[in-house]
DNA sequence: GCGAACGTACTCGGATAAACGTTGTCCGAGTCACAATGG
DNA sequence: CCATTGTGACTCGGACAACGTTTATCCGAGTACGTTCGC
């Protein structure tokens, strides 16, 4: 799975804290947890080309969340970075070779194939289940004034 | 995912058909479905190294399954070709860049990284609930004498 | 006729290249803020 | 003092390489079978 899935959702959960009125640059989400600026800003494109965060260029530009927290779910972060196509794909290979089955003997779909999705519904269920919400109140639990921490964070100079 | 998960399980409900009487080889097991013979056989090779397979070299040799097809999981033929590691791997980035929490201040799991491996463990779950008894069983549930027809192909010449 | 040894053909197994996707980097187009200027 | 205009710096956005993983292929080690030779 692609790395920059584990960026987009730190990231998403820190903007949440931040709040939409104040947008972060990509430099500074980078320079957060010390990660390769410019291919972080990549998967931010990708988050911004699924609405989201929204983008905003220029002096006091960077991203903010496109949409309250508690309507991000993990899923959609994933889709977005990874790609909305699943990750097994049947490529139908009984169709294949010398015996064959047509698509007029046989036109029930692959057992395999049923078998592969089922499960991987099952995933895509409980990742949707989860949102930005949730991991935001789950680590103000832990500790109360870490909005103002990261706030500051982010909001001091440059980079 | 790994292509080679397709044609690993297709390959084991075939040999459940044939039964553990009769080795197959590597190259009828391609033929069947026109695949490239010597990497199917690489596939192969990573079934025997989990268990899955047992392989007999030499004249009357191929492969056959280690053990009856109840034992065998959808879980079990993904594990032996796409590894053991979870597709997400976490890898604490948190703990990196110039506010890193150290390993003493917030010991607690990453929050994201929970809810990752809870979505895979559902998926896991899922492909350990079927076996390749089941998808034998439905196979022949459409078509009775499927068994046979299968063994006369394997068994019919060379190729 | 029977047993054993030999040769042969066949199988897997791992070592070796090519192709694709992911990772990482760079520079340009667009935009907002600020400052200088004139009324 | 206020509106306007020009400048400048800052931002994202997409185009461009390097690496690693997957895909594909080949040839060698080992084995069981069939044959042949000797008794």
């Amino acid at each position: 799975m692609n790395e920059g899935v584990e960026w987009a959702m730190h990231c998403c959960v820190n903007l949440s804290l931040v709040g939409p009125d104040q947008a972060v640059t990509a430099a500074k989400l980078a320079a957060y947890y010390d990660l390769p600026t410019a291919y972080l800003n990549k998967q931010l494109q990708a988050l911004a080309r699924d609405g989201i965060v929204t983008s905003s260029p220029g002096p006091r530009g960077g991203f903010r969340l496109a949409r309250p927290p508690e309507r991000i779910t993990m899923m959609d972060v994933v889709t977005a970075i990874e790609g909305p196509e699943d990750a097994f794909r049947c490529a139908e290979i009984r169709r294949q070779g010398p015996h064959a089955e047509s698509r007029e003997s046989n036109p029930a779909r692959c057992l395999i194939d049923e078998g592969m999705r089922h499960a991987e519904l099952a995933w895509r269920r409980e990742l949707a289940a989860r949102t930005i919400a949730d991991i935001r109140a789950k680590v103000l639990e832990r500790a109360p004034g870490w909005t103002e921490v990261v706030r500051k964070r982010y909001s001091t100079g440059k980079a």
